[in-house]
DNA sequence: GCGCGCCAAGTAAGCGTTTGCCTGAACCCG
DNA sequence: CGGGTTCAGGCAAACGCTTACTTGGCGCGC
């Protein structure tokens, strides 16, 4: 093949490449290579000509390039199910920060809980060959995971799932959190408390589901079928759940929710009715996103930490990424839930303040400025 | 160099290559080449083989290399200006949707309106050889403009762009929705509104601001210096800012917000005082996030189609890669806003409901199911 | 019947790196 | 002072693909 010369071919040339910054610096590639890789076997002098060189030409190392040659992109796929769903920006920044700084690139994906997108999803982040996925789906669907755990890659699930050396498990520790509500809302006096649950195809609803019969069950209350309700994690599913529940002979005093959109949705559903929030009914959501301080009224939630979530993600990522990373031997790392009170949640009606603790149930403070136009 | 014949690296091999492919089909990887990416001079006997092949072989093109040879990685950088800004998901999805559909990647960054965030982010884009960057912040900061159009690379910008034969810009007509909200208000008999802006060194919250301002003198209404209190286009920023109007002599009757989570931010300000909306004050937003008509009350506010904005600027970008793209000479594209009126929207008090068009301000109505528990 | 043109299919260069191996200078020790 | 050891730095082979150029088989016109 004869080829004219220097002559490119229509490709856009974009910058300086590693033959440039080695004939500036006058010597090999290779020592380039090794300078910008910062290989310590390097003699310092032709490494600081090197970086001059590199500063001169403004080169930055073709990533595509690199990728080919080492079989690594330093991408990480990160797995969502509803990129609408605040909760979820808020974990997609954290876990962007986190990566960037520990020199990885993000590759998002949102499968709105849909086998089909999940799967072109899990298509293009492999051939665009990321280094390992985490799916935040909380609870994706069996096939799709079976799949994903066939390819020999790291994984790392939120929630549950399958055993394989390559696949990291966040145990999210809803019990927790959610005993907390149920306790926080017992000792304000309720007794029927219903729960909005998210779809019960997907594992972390009926996780969540779960704990909260198990929590009721504890401190002796009962959990009547009807109370619970099967929501859809979204403003939506909660509306219509919440109208369900309206619509039953004897109202709960209280609702936990699956997810703070879900609680969004009940909270509207309410609006459309005469009950308050919370002197009529208590409401609970989880997750904590941003937007329940700014709830009317504020949302009492169950706090689970995007920030404790995104760390334990990227650091289970390159565990099973990086061949002498500190924790690769560890399978599952853990993540907290908590409570945090607001004032969607308050007595009972009927019940005298004086019965419960007045610290427990921190009502909506009357220091309203009464101003009037 | 002597290799041990097929022994790789330690590399992993993850999957079949063109190579496997073409030894299976019994054709040279050429072929497989060509009949992968159709090119239609192919025999189609040969290209049946060769599509088996892939089949069998669960052949997946790398796209690395595919990107190193092309040099075009088919990825399209989409920077906004803030994840959490539930807009911005919206449109990040919808964004998302058509990229993959018409063959492309998304690479997602979010600045947070920070100048250095965003340099960092605009490198890490250039790096990774995204084809063209959409810059959806409203008003990115006059130095990073500068620095983008410095690299010869088609770019798209939501509002204000620099003149520059590789930038197209997304014409949005605030003027259109931010007038039919101020006439909405006036017909409803609003005289004193206020205007909540965004951070005042983005241009698009100059550009709003100034909209808003044009519509309320066309339509012979004061514009006093107090009623015009500038946010940060978030709940933090809104309710400050409602805050600071609502200390004021003379309260205005109707609120506009630069956006629906400054208005979020109002109504939660509003919520501490007795002042109900919008029986005492009426709130309007912009921008129609989902979230919008889930508020208490339902928000009324500007619609700026994410839709549309999203389908202009894949499209735009598209003209700016593609050399024989049919609109590679548009360089605007026009995005039209509209107000929807839900129920954060009335009769300003002492105003007789008869006065104003009954059409016009739908109240909430009455038909609330009157339950107590 | 032969030479020529055409075109499908193959050959191999090259995209920009990393990295195994090799070279040769410097150094050390007997 | 010579031979062996060490190691920094260069050479060149991949990585998996696209594509310009080459080849060879076939059909056709003279």
């Amino acid at each position: 093949m004869r080829r004219t010369g220097k002559a490119q071919r229509n490709r856009r040339r974009s910058s300086a490449n590693i033959h440039d910054v080695a004939k500036r610096a006058r010597v090999s590639i290779a020592t380039v290579s090794r300078v910008v890789n910062r290989i310590p076997t390097v003699d310092p002098i032709l490494a600081n000509r090197v970086w001059k060189a590199v500063e001169e030409a403004g080169y930055v190392p073709n990533t595509q390039a690199r990728a080919l040659v080492s079989g690594r992109s330093r991408i990480l796929g990160l797995i969502v199910s509803e990129i609408t769903n605040p909760f979820f920006p808020e974990l997609v920044q954290e876990f962007e920060n986190l990566a960037v700084a520990q020199g990885y690139e993000v590759m998002i994906g949102s499968t709105s809980n849909d086998p089909e997108r999940t799967e072109a999803l899990i298509r293009r982040m492999l051939q665009r060959g990321v280094d390992g996925i985490a799916v935040m789906t909380f609870g994706i669907e069996e096939e799709q995971v079976h799949k994903l755990v066939g390819y020999e890659f790291p994984l790392v699930f939120a929630d549950a799932g399958p055993k394989s050396p390559n696949v990291r498990v966040l145990k999210v520790n809803y019990g927790e959190g959610i005993r907390e509500a149920v306790q926080h809302l017992a000792a304000l006096g309720h007794r029927r408390i219903a729960f909005v649950s998210g779809p019960l195809r997907m594992r972390t609803a009926v996780t969540r589901r779960d704990a909260f019969c198990k929590s009721m069950t504890e401190l002796g209350l009962a959990v009547p079928g009807v109370y619970i309700v099967e929501g859809d994690h979204k403003m939506e599913g909660g509306k219509a759940a919440m109208e369900r529940l309206i619509a039953l002979a004897e109202l709960p005093t209280a609702v936990i929710c699956s997810n703070d959109m879900t609680a969004i949705g009940v909270l509207h559903a309410l609006d459309e009715t005469t009950l308050k929030v919370p002197a009529d009914i208590s409401v609970v959501g989880f997750d904590d996103i941003h937007l329940a301080q700014f709830m009317l009224p504020p949302l009492t939630t169950v706090q689970m930490s995007c920030k404790e979530l995104a760390t334990a993600a990227v650091q289970a990522l390159r565990a099973g990424i990086e061949p002498h990373h500190p924790h690769s031997t560890q399978k599952e790392w853990s993540v907290a839930t908590r409570l945090v009170v607001r004032r969607s949640t308050g007595f009972p009606r009927g019940t005298l303040p004086a019965l419960g603790k007045a610290t427990v149930g921190r009502r909506r403070t009357p220091q309203k400025t009464s101003r009037k136009p």
